[in-house]
DNA sequence: AATGAATGAGACTTCATTCAT
DNA sequence: AATGAATGAAGTCTCATTCAT
């Protein structure tokens, strides 16, 4: 159902899926779909939640690491996973899927809620991490976690981004990038061998 | 014409916008807007095109600034225009717009072209700009241009996701991690002063 | 079941009934229903003509009586047995559901026959106990009891009508108007100076 | 359009005309009627509204009579009235069409409301009627003109539901009936001796 | 017999687009 | 060239009924 939703969305576009052709391709009746969901904006409002859940938990265990890596290679493991994520198990390219999710929840008072309360969370989570990178010595001290947990998530929202409209994104590029600006390590990011 | 389509695109969605109310708002007659644009399609694509020419007109200076600042400060302008942008003059935020036309730019292979073709020319800018500043010794060296106007790119669009999902992206705070960050000023980024 | 139903039909209207809404009400579990009625139409007659069948036995005693008093009072007793049919002895009332009955039955042939054979037996029954009255001295000989009994029989139906239509309707007004216009009692019609 | 409408509702209904029927029997577009009407509902008012207005022009003239005949002739007048209407000029019986407005009615608090009025006036007509009546002495002075105004609305309307529920009714049959029960067609109503 | 999830025909309505004026 | 009423294809959703369990 959700699977057939988004493989629709990412086929035809926010503005030109239908339930039939949801519906069709789902192998369900009307009927049965009718019963899961209230209707479309509730079948839609479902695939972006469902999207925003999932990539969280693929991100949960880097962005929890007690000891983060330094911060090129912490961005590198975050932006591989999300990488990941959309290549997934299927055909469809659930980071493409994203954009349609991050521009319909524009548009819905109560979804608009909750996807800035998961994204306000993955602030939080990156600000997290750097402070456990300050701890353990990875992330400068001088640097303000909140800030920096700002950064990092434009980056990885920028990545989905960039991959989407530029048609392509590099994470090895992105940490190289980092590594290179941010280095020499010692200063207070040991390890971090400059490009 | 299309202020018109913008606004109503803001206020109601890329899925729920309709012909009609654009024609409403702009005040002219049903066939007038068909004399100027063929369909609904080639008229939200105008949108998002003008959108995207736009902020690269307001961009322009900075990006093309022949010496640019170092990095920090450097990102710090482009979000600056990018925020100016998004203020813009009347009452609506165009770069919560920009979200419906990236969602909108996935389904239509000629615009997905354009819109490709525009975000690559972004990020060769950025390379641009990074050789410049290479040259005038407000970049490292060792840096990759290309990759760094990479990561560059994913912070612009990520601020503006961020904005757009989060409901708030702070331009000094991103400046802020970056000099944090990249800092101390001097190894190569000299005039930063470190937060 | 067909309590449920009726109490459906009162609060949602002859369009509005749903099987759902009545099988929800009534208790029973989709199948049971379809077990005991073959359908929604056949659910439906069997409430009307269920409803039929219970104002006949409530007017039964009045319309039987073998020896009916003066017509206003009649008419009174006639009236004072619907209205107490029509509260009966649940929330509901019964005369509105009446008129969602008369709507239903000129659509289907089977029950139109049945309806149109209950009240032109109901004009029949007013004509016996007109017959009576003119019997036992308290109808006008010179009356055509037939044409007393469709009189009559306009005056039950038309109460219930008005009392759903104009929002009441009042026994004692019927009874009153009537005795004032076949009075003075005596010159045909005597015992009528009742009230 | 209403045209149309009445024909379906006779046709076929309360619950199961459908809009395509009464658009295709219009000969309208689909886009033609919903410009005409918001939905279904406000359709199906606009006929039951419409046929109220309809009768009550036809009996106006009849109800507002400076100088009304005696009762059972008076009654006679607006028995025929009501049955032209029925007969009216096209195919379709629109006495019948009325009891689906009836019970329509009963499920629209905002039709109810104007419903209840109308019959509420049509008693007020009536009792006006017969205020006019007693003042010209063709109706009996002791009368309350309002409980007679109510009884002859019941006739009106049980006439109606009576036409369509037994499948026939006779104007000359109530006519009858009221005068040999009215009793001594003499200068009318002379004196009013009763009560 | 009883259940109630599933079915899918068909209802209502919208809205991009046309074209007579 | 401009208008905006009219069109009708296509979309969303309901609900009477069935049937595997």
């Amino acid at each position: 159902m959700l699977d057939a939703a988004r493989a629709c969305l990412e086929e035809h576009g926010l503005e030109a899926v239908s339930m039939e052709m949801i519906i069709d391709r789902s192998g369900l009746s009307t009927g049965a779909v009718y019963g899961y969901f209230k209707g479309k904006e509730q079948l839609i409002n479902a695939v972006v939640t469902e999207g925003m859940a999932a990539i969280a938990e693929d991100l949960a265990p880097v962005l929890t690491d007690p000891e983060p890596a330094a911060l090129p290679q912490f961005v590198g493991e975050v932006l591989q996973a999300v990488e990941n994520f959309g290549r997934g198990k299927g055909e469809i390219d659930r980071l493409l899927v994203s954009l349609h999710g991050w521009s319909h929840s524009q548009s819905d008072p109560e979804l608009k809620k909750t996807v800035g309360a998961s994204y306000t969370g993955l602030r939080r989570l990156f600000a997290d991490a750097v402070r456990r990178g300050q701890a353990t010595g990875t992330v400068r001290r001088g640097a303000d976690p909140q800030a920096v947990g700002e950064l990092l998530t434009s980056i990885t929202l920028g990545y989905v981004a960039q991959r989407a409209l530029a048609g392509s994104a590099d994470v090895a590029a992105h940490v190289g990038a980092l590594e290179s600006l941010l280095g020499p390590p010692g200063a207070g990011a040991p390890g971090g061998a400059a490009m």
